[in-house]
DNA sequence: CTGAAAGCGCTTACAG
DNA sequence: CTGAAAGCGCTTACAG
């Protein structure tokens, strides 16, 4: 900038001025700095634009595996938004390691991200207590803060799967299983709530051998569902905590002689196409996406104070596995 | 930093070796410049770290959309090779808008990323030369760049569109559609292109309403493959250019009375479960990223100079709708 | 082992 | 309409 001020015979502040868009300069002046812009190839600097501004138009986001279909649309909702405030986004997988989270969130807030969207993987983030402090707004999706008070983002998980369940229930199943993912995963605990709830509702007692918790990697999925469909007390109809349990279950259920049924939590690509069709409880990625980072926005104009818990309701579609009849 | 120097009553140095990590502290010094940071909740600024540096430590990652299953891997992939060389990615979607392409990619630049990688959506970046000149690393994915001489990385888009219409001609079709993106999109043109050497040389001549290029949406695919199937000469085999048209297709082949061949460019979850399975040519989307981005920090790393064009094999995958035979 | 000075490339506040 | 000075928060090169 001061070579082309130089070139330009103009002070410092023009350049910034003709560079910025700025008002107050003649044309010909314009004209001069431009042309020495252009002859030296300047580009500015934004890292020392942010060093003088404060704030850096960015934001960060935090998220458990960019590869997984479900946070490719909350992702580029986020973005979405980001965008339409002038702001580029960071990212980051976690890859459901407590640790790894708080590395990059870290990492985006000495960046000076001016926001943080986070889908927690662990759950305590105390760690966050002095960026907030410091005026980083943060917003949580998907599943809640741990140990801090925050603006948080959910869909109704524990509702969703009482009325996934309460479905089959309906259907005339009663051996009902659950497959989902490590129970320390806020989602994933809400959703066994929800079946809890709807086979209590119904005056079902559960059996310990209808619940099971883990990793959601086909191997273990498999196994799970299979046990499940042939012990001493089989299931009628299997109920999936996300969408990785989903494709591998019904992989499973598609090499059964006997129909089983089945609802998903997650809408899946295809679903529709299967036969029978997927049944699932559908949540609105997008939507979970874009309401955070419109939150985050609001509280960087300073609109809010209190933090909020948003509950965003699932939906319930029918294709045809959730309204199978029982085979026993 | 001059407050934590300040209450440690130590210099400005001495605060920076410690937070840095840096030999030459005695212990005793160190303690009580770490209290003074503890006690005044010191966060060091990247930004100003950055100015003084050079190197930021962010690579810039340009896609078409976050949301696309096809892109998730590839980012994830281009993620942990960043995260390996301890970088930061910052990435925006260009949702095939040259315009906005640019403006992302220069916008990344102007944080100055250490280095581009670009899926891109226009067909002239020219307006990247500054930037490279002034030792931004950048490497092109997925397509090629438009009138410069850059890296890229591609699938073998032609081969594997040939392979995959060969494929139905090995099982005896000669009216095979083709429906595609957007024409101006490379890996469209390739995969035609492919398609029209495999008819070539089993020497079939084509008819033009056998090929449809336009938007993927699934209203435009979906008049496009009930007019290939309808017509006066009505295709007994369809070949899809993308995963987007392959989902649509899917649809309106399960619609039809006659069984109808399909093979489909790009893989999709679930296409095993589909009857009948769908086959594909597969191409391997982590791959890509993963060797553009290591490519990336080569270039960083000062190691190549010739920008190279890297091509990947792409794989047919058998399951079924690619072998059905010919029903006319 | 420790620190004072200069400077990275901008913007802010002010004066002319 | 234009510019000189100070400063954002760090690091580099050097001296002690």
């Amino acid at each position: 900038m001061k070579d082309v001020a130089a070139r330009a015979g103009v002070g410092l502040k023009t350049v910034s001025r003709v560079v910025n868009g700025e008002p107050g300069v003649t044309p010909e002046t314009e004209r001069r700095v431009q042309e020495a812009i252009d002859a030296l190839g300047f580009r500015r600097n934004d890292s020392a634009r942010v060093l003088r501004k404060g704030r850096t138009a960015s934001i960060g986001l935090v998220l458990e595996d960019l590869a997984d279909p479900f946070y490719g649309p909350l992702s580029r909702a986020v973005e979405e938004v980001a965008r339409a405030h002038g702001a580029l986004l960071i990212n980051g997988s976690s890859a459901e390691d407590p640790d790894r989270e708080q590395e990059l969130a870290l990492a985006l807030c000495a960046r000076r991200v001016d926001g943080l969207v986070v889908i927690p993987a662990g759950d305590d983030h105390r760690y966050l207590e002095p960026e907030i402090k410091a005026g980083v707004a943060t917003v949580f999706v998907d599943r809640p803060a741990g140990r801090i008070d925050a603006d948080v983002v959910l869909s109704d998980n524990f509702g969703g799967a009482r009325d996934g369940v309460a479905h089959l229930i309906a259907h005339g199943h009663r051996r009902i299983g659950f497959i989902g993912d490590m129970p320390r995963i806020h989602t994933a605990a809400e959703r066994l709530r929800g079946y809890r709830a709807a086979m209590e509702d119904a005056g079902i007692p559960v059996e310990d051998s209808w619940m099971s918790l883990g990793v959601t990697d086909p191997q273990r999925v498999r196994r799970a569902a299979e046990e499940m469909l042939t012990g001493p007390d089989p299931v009628t109809a299997i109920f999936a905590g996300n969408n990785r349990v989903t494709v591998t279950v019904v992989r499973v259920l598609a090499e059964q002689s006997r129909r089983v049924a089945f609802v998903g939590f997650d809408d899946i690509e295809l679903a529709d196409l299967l036969q029978p069709g997927v049944t699932v409880v559908a949540q609105d990625a997008a939507a979970l996406g874009r309401t955070a980072a419109e939150r985050l926005f609001r509280q960087l104009d300073g609109d809010l104070i209190t933090p909020e818990r948003i509950e965003l309701p699932t939906r319930l579609i029918t294709r045809g596995s959730g309204e199978l009849p029982p085979t026993d």
